[in-house]
DNA sequence: CTGTGTGCAAAGGCTTTGCACTCAA
DNA sequence: TTGAGTGCAAAGCCTTTGCACACAG
């Protein structure tokens, strides 16, 4: 129980991933791909425009697989603070993530690490909590010992 | 205890909050009123395009009060999901929801009303999260019930 | 009178869309 | 061979900024 938000599908490799888009009838192009590979590679979520930057591909060209991996139930987008949207890959587990307001830092979490969290929304409101698209976002132990730091 | 993020004065009336802006030397232009009364009398968080149809003002002179009203302690704003910042007034309470991705239903909860979520991820993790920026999103009662509904 | 705040217009981030060409299948 | 996917360019949201004028104090 505790349903949680995990995929029903894990991908674990590159090839199960890959293998997945064929089964949908979708190409293997070379930037979709690099795409994939540079998600695969990550250490944590990334923006389209770093992707682009850094794979030498059109922004678009981004978007456009961010978006068809999403729809294939590979990778998923947050928001973190303002900004752009940052992507990850869906089915190794890791979704979830603590952002500090104070010093941007994110901390990824292990998949059931909120479920006390989630619990405890459900309890008190019946509302089932997911924190996948919008992370819980805060201050970090060393942020909220420092002076009050508004903001 | 239990800090939160309550804001340190309470400006329960229109003259209060007019009366705050006085004494940091900002003048009371007929849009900055305009734009006060509206989040006094808006039912729940607000655009800056909805305030500037509303009350027939220039949306860049909107945008300029509520970064005013909320550089003052006065007003904040949040994210709901993709779209717009909403905008809220302080001091009344009211500055944390619930928001529902299946139907797009906004709760407003009592002040205190997540400490015991906070406490929880103060608990598993020491960060101090806060609920005002982003709010805390997921599915609603009815929501959480009905078919799978992905998204 | 002074300079804060205004409307209008332009620009800036992030993201999507249109279009002709390329290349995976 | 053919249409899904690409790069490039333009446009679309939301928001900020520049500038000359207006008006609150």
């Amino acid at each position: 129980m505790l349903a949680s938000y995990a995929p029903s599908v894990r991908f674990e490799t590159l090839d199960d991933a890959l293998a997945a888009l064929r089964e949908r009838g979708l190409r293997i192009s070379t930037p979709r791909r690099l795409v994939l590979e540079a998600l695969f590679e990550a250490e944590g979520p990334v923006s389209a425009e770093h992707l682009a930057r850094r794979l030498e591909l059109d922004v678009a060209s981004v978007y456009r697989n961010l978006e068809t991996l999403e729809r294939s139930g590979l990778a998923a987008h947050l928001h973190l603070g303002h900004g752009p949207s940052l992507h990850v890959l869906v089915g190794r587990g890791e979704r979830e993530y603590l952002y500090c307001e104070g010093c941007g830092a994110v901390e990824t979490l292990v998949p059931d690490a909120l479920d006390r969290v989630r619990a405890e929304v459900r309890r008190g409101f019946g509302y089932e909590a997911r924190f996948t698209h919008f992370p819980i976002v805060g201050l970090c132990p060393k942020c909220a010992a420092s002076p009050p730091g508004r903001r």
